[in-house]
DNA sequence: CTGAAAGCGCTAACAA
DNA sequence: TTGTTAGCGCTTTCAG
């Protein structure tokens, strides 16, 4: 790798006029410029990020913190991320947090000994007053904090009540809610939209909650015990994952799918199409998501106006082969 | 963020001092060590990576390029990596590549410009040729490329050989294959074991072979018309994306499978267990590969022995209910 | 229009 | 055992 001293020695000039042509600032001499074009050309230059991040104390970089990315859900809204900070030049740094508030304040700390231009967070582990003194600019994804941050979410609350609303006229009126893990907050919503939703059909009844954790198997026990001791005739599982367990389930218990019980997803991840029958889901723009905070993200970093803070994208019903 | 020079004038020392007692070299007074250590701790203080990196021409970062992270084959190959590189305190920078030689190219540009300590190659549109002048540390993962880098792959061929004759025991003679896309390597292979055993059964037939390119609806697409055009009574699908595919197709038709046709995959990801029938497949270590190809990295970063270069996994047959 | 020089925050000789 | 100094490769004043 070549430096900018050596190309400005092949040019005859000095480094600062290199640096001139480089980042189109100051004014400099057309034929020089040539030359130094020519000597970059020839030396096949290119500038060293890490000499000019520690100059600017910005590094084109940001952090994405994610849960798992082996979890189906993010890997499309990674994708989405790095497709975007692509556009505008800048790279990604993928760290796994497990939901743990640990892990992610120490990803924040070596993130930002990085000198991170900023950090995308999905998660919620960190309560918005851990996060106050961090000084980077941040956009919370997927799962909102509170209104400190900008944030990207899709409507988790509508989606469960639209669900759970389609289960009923489609006919059921037994219907259970396969819920994930509470302390993350857009499960806590669905499981709100689908009370709700349960509460003004008048057809609320405790007993038909169930604990899935957001995981197949999980979900495919509690529905099996879920559904030898009680009469249910709908699922609204917490997502697609827990979903595709209810469904083996059912399958095993003899049930047909979905005449005898009707199961509705959440997500829309590509395994939705997969099962048979494929499942009924809510739809959440998930690449829109990530390349909607990307974009914020930029905008903040770049310190242009932001149109909008709190971004709720709308979430719409997929019908499949899972309901009636 | 605090930097060295206040914490030097804190403990009132030297910023070599300090420099020091953080990377334990030097010798260094037990007084002042302390000293610097109480200073370090109540300034918070942690060293700018950047400036470490640029004196030391070292990030301690490394970069890990494949063709799509939403390939669900990938995710946990990614997060396998991560944990790893985390163990060692490196942090890893993800790039998708499309499987598009000018990307591979124009990131490994990009992150020799951050000084990356090392790079993990998922992908293999790039010759060694190409690759020869790169000096930086590479690892080959999962598509091989020659033998001038270190490589982790599984055993694609046996796999696929031993997916064929596993059809064959079952019954089966008229054994299509779906082939992914043959210039990924991998794929080739795959094909090459189904061609090279069938040729062994004595049933090798090419109007046997359809090409799904990895994607489940191309897969189901050919094997509509495959299986609407032949007799035919197992399918080795080249990855399990496809056989997804090719079973949807088959209901569609009203076969039933395993009884009517027997269906094999490849890979082993999270999806096989979640159709129904739950797919046979042959199984990669998909989490071990990536382990391991991180480990083998950081060694060749940090200059240790390697006592082995190439690493062919294997794989194994998983029976599930796609066959009898 | 151009060059010299200082400095981003850290590390590693070299002296003391 | 410690401080001084130079320098990693770049950008940006400040003088010319």
């Amino acid at each position: 790798m070549a430096t900018m001293r050596e190309v400005a020695k092949l040019a005859g000039v000095s480094v600062a006029t290199v640096s001139r042509v480089l980042n189109q600032n100051g004014y400099v001499n057309q034929e020089t410029e040539k030359r130094v074009k020519e000597a970059i050309q020839t030396l096949n230059y290119k500038p060293n990020e890490v000499a000019r991040s520690l100059y600017k104390k910005s590094s084109r970089t940001i952090g994405l913190i994610v849960p798992d990315i082996s979890n189906p859900f993010f890997p499309e809204l990674v994708r989405a991320v790095e497709d975007v900070m692509n556009i505008y030049d800048y790279t990604v740094i993928l760290c796994n947090s497990d939901e743990k508030g640990d892990k992610e304040k120490e990803y924040i700390d070596i993130l930002k000994q990085r000198y991170v231009d900023g950090i995308i967070l999905t998660t919620n582990q960190l309560t918005s007053e851990e996060l106050s003194d961090i000084n980077v600019p941040v956009v919370v994804l997927d799962r909102p904090l509170d209104h400190s941050f900008p944030s990207v979410v899709a409507n988790n609350y509508e989606g469960a009540r639209m669900a759970t609303n389609y289960l009923y006229k489609q006919g059921c009126r037994r219907i259970a809610h396969i819920q994930g893990p509470l302390h993350v907050v857009n499960a806590l919503e669905r499981f709100r939209g689908y009370q709700d939703e349960m509460k003004s059909l008048g057809l609320w009844d405790e007993t038909l909650v169930f604990i899935g954790n957001y995981q197949m198997s999980e979900a495919k026990i509690a529905t099996m015990e879920a559904l030898t001791n009680q009469k249910i005739d709908g699922i609204f599982a917490g997502n697609d994952v827990m979903a595709a367990g209810a469904l083996k389930a059912a399958q095993q218990l003899g049930l047909r799918v979905p005449e005898d019980l009707a199961i509705i997803g959440y997500d829309n991840i590509p395994l939705a199409e997969m099962t048979t029958p494929e499942l009924t889901t809510i739809s959440q723009p998930i690449y829109d998501m990530g390349a909607i905070a990307a974009r914020l993200l930029v905008k903040k970093i770049e310190g242009k106006p932001i149109d909008q803070i709190h971004h709720v994208l709308p979430v719409k019903l997929v019908r499949r082969e899972s309901t009636r």
